[in-house]
DNA sequence: GGCACCCTTGACGCGTTCTTGACGGCCGAA
DNA sequence: TTCGGCCGTCAAGAACGCGTCAAGGGTGCC
């Protein structure tokens, strides 16, 4: 079933998208604020957001980019401007789609069908191998041996942007801004804490990383 | 270089297009009806087609068919018809998106960034090659006859800097100031300190360096 | 209220990296 | 030839970063 988050704070609107998705097969999630929006987007990882830019809480250009930090899930905004230089604005932020209100829900849904025909079939596996651990990020669901092993939400996080950028060093930087937060930078004794959590959960031998490693001084990898 | 098709049958918006994208980095094919379309589409074979879907000669419903028999290249359709009927049965026909006429052409070029964005970043990150070595800046990762060698932070500045300037020379003051800071100008020990690592790890034979070479009372050098 | 789970925070030991100083060789200038 | 400047090398203490253990505080569930 493909996930769709709803981010308006109109409830009628919501509630109206919400119905003719359902209705057309998709598993809906909504969210009426932005900080809802991420909270949920990191619960459920859906496969399309529909995003209203117009929230109480923050900028939904800051929605745009706080998404486009990890995940490669579709975002279709909707607005109420119709002027060029915010659909710029919007979609070279990184949203696939703009469209305006009032908007011909028939029209909103061909182009969800639209967003979600390409990245559906074109993904590649979703699971990741690890040693004997398999990683299913889509899904959620870590398996050791078969067994399955649980992750508290931040270790998803670390471990999901560690994995989105295989073989490649990710600074503790951005490792901190991409799960905590942009106001975390020297925080670098929580990085410490929760890999040595994902260590114990997924390495062999901990004490010796195989595919968690650490680069002093710069950030950590994860290799294949 | 992206190359993109642009099919429309009327000259000026072909023109207008082509321009416009051919500014901004594109490599641009227009074609002025279904069937030139289709047959440069095979023969460039474009990374993104903008169509019109008013075309003489075929309807631009089989030209979307007819590309998406083989291509999965984002097709971008503009139409004058604002009708929500054309709309759904162009996207679900394969269009990824949808612009009617008059359009704006930086919104256009928006929608364009956006649709490459995501088929584009299959490439993986450039590596710079010494001798046996090679370096990937990117992911922070040097390999020396396949095997991994680590820098240390500051010897990773140092390398970069050097790296971002090939073949020119680049003044100690240079180098000091960007991997120390711009407090720090007469501590060449520094350099030479970091410099005699750097080959030691990159260079075949360290005591006569072929790519990371001195230029006395000067500077040092990236030799390609 | 009690409990479990998760996130935050502090502290300590150890290995690595950075900094600093000193020595010798090479080369051009006096 | 001698001297001074510059570079490469070596060595040692200082400083830093990392892994680890442990404890406090918040939240949701029973």
């Amino acid at each position: 079933m493909i996930k769709v988050l709803v981010v308006d704070d109109e409830p009628q609107i919501a509630r109206a998208l919400r119905i003719n998705l359902a209705a057309h097969g998709y598993e809906v999630t909504t969210a009426a604020d932005g900080a809802q929006a991420l909270r949920a987007a990191a619960a459920v990882v859906p496969d399309l957001v529909v995003l209203d830019l117009g929230l109480p809480d923050m900028d939904g250009f800051e929605v745009i980019e706080g998404l486009r930090g990890w995940s490669k899930a579709p975002i279709l905004v909707l607005s109420g401007r119709a002027a060029s230089a915010e659909k710029i604005a919007a979609l070279d932020a990184g949203a696939d789609d703009y469209v305006t209100k009032p908007f011909d829900i028939g029209e909103l849904l061909a182009r969800v069908r639209a967003a979600t025909r390409r990245s559906g079939p074109g993904a590649d596996s979703p699971v990741t191998a690890i040693g004997p651990v398999t990683v299913d990020l889509s899904a959620r669901e870590v398996r050791r041996d078969g067994e399955e092993v649980r992750l508290t939400p931040t270790e998803w996080q670390l471990l999901e942007v560690l994995l989105r950028n295989p073989g490649k060093l990710v600074s503790q930087r951005e490792l901190l801004h991409r799960v905590w937060g942009p106001n975390y930078d020297r925080e670098t004794n929580y990085l410490r804490q929760y890999m040595a959590q994902l260590r114990r959960k997924l390495e062999a031998d901990p004490a010796r990383p195989v595919h968690l490693l650490t680069e002093p001084g710069m950030g950590y990898r994860f290799r294949p």
